[in-house]
Formats: C-alpha cells, structure tokens, sequence
RNA sequence: GGGCCACUAGCUCAAUUGGCAGAGCAGGCGACUCUUAAUCGUCAGGUUCCAGGUUCGAUUCCUGGGUGGCCCA
C-alpha cells in the first residue's frame, strides 16, 4: 500500500479503513458544525445540562465495556469524555465505534450533557461521524512522548499528548500579543523591513547567504532590522516597532538557534534611559498580564522581575563581579590586567575590547536577577551614540537574566560623518579576519546625512524572554520546530 | 571544535559477570451497560542507531561513524 512504513498497528488501521470505505463511510470529512468546546460545555455544565451540543475533536482513550463504552475527546481547549450505549445509539454505530475507530482518529459527537455517576461531565453519544482516521499510533498515554528528540522532530505529538508542552506555545502566544498590546497603547506601529538585504547590517554576525536569479544578485538572510528601522527615523516615523525573524549563521545551543525572533522598537527623541525604563515597564506589564506574577519559578533559581531593577554600568560589574578595576588604564595595563584573571585577550586588543572581554567571560553568567548593565565600550558598539563625557563609551545598556542577554539597547547614533567612521573602522576589522565585523553601507549613511532625529531603540530577544518568563531551559523549548540535522 | 552521557517493540522503560531480548501502554481476538492509567483472559509485535572488531557466544567489551542531550571553548 503506497509508500507508508507498515507495521502491525498500520496494517490493522489500514484494514479498518478498507472497511469503512466498503461501508460507505468516508474516512476523510469535511466542515463540521461545533455548537460547543469542550471547555465551554464544561463551564457552562449547569446551563447546558440535558441539552444538545456538538463537540469534535480526537480520540485520546477508548474504555469499552461491552455495550457501553466511554472515551475521551481532545479538542483545542481541552478534553472531554463521551458516553456510548448501544441500545441508544443502535448496533450499526456502536459496532463502527468499538471496532473500526482507534485512539488517534479525529471524530465529531452530537449528543447530550450530562454527568456520570463519578461526576464527570460527559456527552452521551447520539450521533457520531468519522473526520479523520488515524494510521499511526499516538505515544503512549500517560508518560506522554519523553524522547527530547523526538519531541522536537514530531513537534505536533509533543503538543498533542504533553499538557506542559501546549502550555509554553499558548504563553509564547500570549506574550507576542501583549507586547503588541503594551506598544500599541503606547502611540507605536508595527511595521515590516526586509528580510532579504542586499548588505547584511544592524548587528555582528555571519549572515545566511542566498541568490536572486532574476536580478541575478546575492541576498544575505537579514541578521538584525535595525538600519532599515532608522531609515524610517528619517522617514518621519518617531514611534516604530517590528517583530519578526533574524538570522544569524552561527552554532545550535540552548541559547542559540539560527533563526529567533527579535522585538525592535525605536522612539525618536528619547535616549538610553527611557529604553531602560520602558524595558522594564513592558517586560513586567506583559509578565503581570500573562503570569500574573513578578516570580518565576526555574530550574534551581527563582527569577523575580520586581521592579526595580538593578543598574550597573559595565566597568563597574566588571569591579564588582571580577575584581577588576580598568578605568582610566592603558591598552597594555588591561590587558595585562585581564590575563591576571585568566581572560585570554589578543594581543592587540583595545582596552574597550578587553573590558568586554571580562564583561562576558567573567560577569555575565553570574547575573542571574534582572539586571541593566549600562555604557558599552565604543568598538563593540558601533551604532550607538558616544557618551559625551566619555568618548570610549557609549549610552548603551543590556539587560541580563539568567546568565543571558535578553534586551540590548542605546542612544542611537545619529551623527553621520561619526557613523562613517565607525563602519570604516569595523572595515578594517573585516579586512583583518573579523567575518562578524559589520560592512560598509552607503545607502544607510546617506539616509542619515539627510538627518535622523535622536532616538533611543532597543531590541529584546523574543525567545529568551518568553525562555524567562516560561521557565525554559533550552530555547528549543520555546521555538515550536527548532533546527536540527535531519536524520540520515 | 573538545569532553561526558544517551540511543532496545509504535510509545515509556527493563535485561545480573559477556550466556535463550522482557514488561507496561498502544495493537489483534474474546468477556464485560457509569468507566476514567477501566478490568479480566489470550495472541502478536525486535536491523538492540549504523559499520567493523574481539569472543564458542555481544544489547553488554573495543574501534570508527550517526543523531540527540549536557558541559566547555
């Protein structure tokens, strides 16, 4: 029979769909008119009791006792049981229910409410028809599909047989559609910027590579939004956001997929500050909105998103979490200094590079609250506004939790002939070997010679954050169909 | 890229020192008109991830490879 894989539980669901279809029955439906979801029968039981509803969804259990069998249905809300007799529903039906469906085929019931003796609302069967018919059968019923690889590859039984599984992808939902609501409320609008760019910009990152044939040109996956969200600064759009998907062609970890989803959002007129406040104030409403709480429960911490959260700047964490003090010291003493503490540094790092060097071997793992760390050295920022005060920083922030960084941010740089400079700079990096550095983009310049008002922009890592707010431990965890190596 | 771990029936898991590859669920057949991990009886179901090697004999030991997980760079 065609291409599928038989074994014998195929096989004997093959043979009763070769039977149906001898019947008459066609095994495949169509339209199905639901009067009711399982949740709503079972909220509204007391109004609804002795009424006739119209309910569909999948077979989950099937507990036949003679001439009268009890199932369990799951539709999108829940679950429900359904009650059959066969002195109601007559041999010919109850015969087709006991032998010819299995656990797995997806059924619509018209029937009755009502309550068993054991006080599980239920719906007697009066009516009964085939939608789908299972060929495979389902992982087993109460340990569910364990297998994490499995669970990743065959997303759908995952969601279909662990509770816990569904629930993260409903939170995701609810997330993305609260932060939409926050911003909204808030005088943003979303808008949608390439996803193909001609130079990949707006981030350090190896970009995905692809080919248009008609303009007989490459295109590179986008790795951040970010140059084509300012250009819409100059554009006069003062409140923008877009949510969508970056691409960046780097390793697979727990924290890393090479697709994720990025919040961008850019405010003219503001600074670094009121991307910090706003952070703050959006990740706790949504967290409020869709938790109902400010504490979250992990693997071995808790994660209290209690505002306020702590702000340090950079070489101050690095004082603090390291034990290392490089303010005002040369290139040379930082460098020096930072091996003393067994941070490897290139030789010819710059005392920027080496303070985030330290910054990220050393601090960031162990900023597991909430926690904004502010003014990054200017080489590492190559977008962001210059402190005035301090030159070799610039008004950026990232907000880390768990160990990870989930919200970046700055006082955009908005100077052109100084943006100019910095991607010349980041030019020579890529001449030495950088493949991360950023590229030259002249059409971006030219927009900003035009003049783009100052603006603060901040982006927060979707999927880290719904990670945070889930409880997740593994951002495939959180990301329905995470990329794998496919099987051999 | 490196280290450690896992991979056995559709699913969840066993298998003593290297000695006949098993159970539960799911499935087939039979019994059963309020069960809910239904119950009872019975039957069937295997490339033990793959390829080599050691051995009288390998799920088990060795080498190489695959996929996944965790940790590190």
């Amino acid at each position: 029979m065609l291409e599928i894989e038989i074994n014998e539980v195929v096989r004997a669901r093959l043979e009763k769909l070769e039977r149906l279809v001898a019947r008459g029955i066609q095994p495949y439906g169509g339209k199905y008119l639901r009067t009711h979801t399982s949740r709503e029968i079972k909220d509204d039981f007391a109004a609804l009791e002795g009424s006739t509803v119209s309910i569909c969804g999948r077979i989950l259990s099937k507990r036949v006792h003679g001439k009268a069998s009890f199932a369990t249905l799951q539709d999108g809300e829940g679950q429900i049981q359904i009650y059959l007799r066969m002195d109601v529903v007559g041999g010919a039906l109850y015969g087709l229910f006991v032998d010819d469906l299995d656990i797995g085929d997806i059924i619509g019931v018209r029937g009755t409410v009502f309550k068993t003796r054991r006080g599980e609302i239920s719906v007697e069967v009066g009516e009964m028809k085939l939608l789908a018919k299972s060929l495979r059968p389902l992982p087993e019923k109460w340990h569910g599909l364990r297998d994490v690889e499995l669970r990743y590859r065959q997303r759908y039984l995952d969601l279909l047989v662990n509770p816990e599984s569904r629930q993260v992808f409903l939170l995701r939902s609810r997330i993305l559609s609260a932060i939409r609501a926050f911003l909204d409320a808030r005088g943003f609008i979303e808008v949608e910027t390439p996803m193909m760019h001609p130079i990949p910009g707006g981030a350090a990152a190896r970009p995905f590579i692809t080919y248009h044939n008609a303009l007989d040109m490459p295109l590179y996956l986008r790795v951040a939004p970010e140059l084509y969200l300012k250009r819409l600064l100059v554009g006069g759009f003062e409140n923008i956001y877009e949510i969508n998907r970056n691409f960046r062609n780097e390793g697979v970890s727990a924290k890393h997929n090479p697709e994720f989803t990025m919040l961008e959002l850019y405010q003219a007129y503001a600074d670094y500050e009121d991307m910090m406040d706003l952070t703050q104030e959006l990740i706790c409403w949504v967290a409020e909105r869709v938790l109902g709480t400010w504490t979250i429960p992990h693997d071995s911490v808790t994660v209290d998103l209690t505002p306020p959260w702590p702000r340090i700047t950079m070489l101050e964490a690095v004082r603090q979490y390291a034990g290392l003090d490089l303010a005002g010291v040369s290139s040379a003493e930082a460098r020096k200094l930072a091996r003393a503490v067994g941070v490897e540094v290139p030789s010819d790092a710059s005392w920027g590079l080496v303070l985030s060097e330290v910054f990220e071997k050393v601090v960031e793992a162990k900023l597991v609250q909430p926690t904004f760390v502010l003014d990054y050295p200017v080489e590492t920022s190559p977008l962001a506004k210059r402190k005035a005060e301090a030159p070799e920083l610039t008004y950026r922030f990232e907000l880390f939790v768990l160990g990870r960084e989930v919200a970046n941010a700055f006082s955009e740089l908005n100077d052109p002939l100084d943006q100019r400079e910095r991607f010349l700079e980041q030019m020579r990096r890529r001449e030495a070997g950088d493949e991360e550095a950023h590229m030259m983009d002249e059409d971006f310049l030219q927009a900003l010679e035009y003049g783009m008002p100052p603006a603060g922009g901040l982006g927060i890592g979707i999927d880290r954050l719904v990670m945070v707010l889930a409880g997740a431990q593994s951002i495939r965890d959180v990301i329905l169909f995470p990329l794998l190596k496919p099987r051999p």
